[in-house]
DNA sequence: AGTTGAATGTTATGTTGTATCATTAGCCCA
DNA sequence: TGGGCTAATGATACAACATAACATTCAACT
């Protein structure tokens, strides 16, 4: 295990977690969550870092010989519409979302150390956002806050 | 012209004003904005829209047969770390900063129907991001905000 | 002129993401 | 029970974005 963030949780248990809430939320809203999909959701999972598209393939490949990138992608799609997962966009990478089930707007801090990305909700924040906007009359369809820097735990290593 | 914005200023001119800035700060810094660098700074002001590196490519190809990626990367790299430039994460361009000079922190109002992306300064914001990071004692190197949506102009066409 | 370091040239390749069409799987229901 | 519909997946190809590595050129200083 070299997830920086392992020493704070039960791994397994936050990925069985995730998985049971992804099913509870695909039910109630009468959407499949495939045996693709939820492969995909799972390696998303297995790491706090953002994983790119093409280490999901080579992971799912090795339990899916077809798996192709439009596989991939298209599972990625799916859940990201689902808000199961978010796309960290300054590093064309993706991630799971610890909030899954109400919608949110996500806001990232990313290490360049440890390379985790921790999802904050700050409603100030939000509320910050939302007034810059207003000001300009413009309609929000998605933001986008992604802080890199270096978390307070690689500080102190 | 269809770039969206053509109808409040004068174009030619808020190019020309950039480009002059620039030689400015880069004499003063003692940096080079060799030929190649500047006709990149210039074709990606050309438009408010965000451009894509393959398309500076093209437009610089056309005075510049030796340009190849690396060229353009190069250049845009080099007015990145002078902050001429901005990176617009989410769409993989690059845009003309309108507040070279002095280094800041970018946030974008980002338009899906006509495709510009505007600069604001917002302290508010700005001070809410650094709140929000400083909780968690996050060291921050950089902040990418990027809001999509549709911007007040074409709300109403 | 010779040396040095930055900038550019050149070739190749790596990484990320889509378009397109074919095939399969689940579901309704006549 | 099997025909017809739609969603999902398979499969091939390619487009778009970005960098590695090494060669060459150029400008500045001595």
């Amino acid at each position: 295990m070299t997830d920086g963030t392992a020493h704070i949780h039960d791994h397994e248990h936050c990925i069985d977690t995730a998985i049971a809430r992804a099913r509870e939320l695909c039910g109630a809203r009468e959407v499949k969550l495939t045996p693709i999909r939820e492969k995909v959701l799972e390696i998303v999972w297995r790491s706090h870092k953002p994983v790119g598209a093409y280490d999901v393939l080579d992971q799912l490949a090795r339990t899916h010989k077809a798996a192709r990138p439009p596989t991939v992608y298209r599972a990625l799609d799916f859940l990201m519409a689902e808000g199961l997962i978010h796309k960290i966009e300054s590093l064309n990478a993706y991630l799971g979302c610890g909030e899954a089930g109400h919608m949110h707007e996500s806001q990232f801090l990313i290490c360049r150390a440890c390379g985790t990305a921790e999802e904050i909700v700050d409603d100030a924040l939000d509320a910050a956002l939302d007034a810059a906007t207003k000001r300009s009359g413009f309609t929000v369809e998605r933001k986008v806050v992604e802080i890199a820097g270096v978390c307070a735990r690689c500080q102190t290593l």
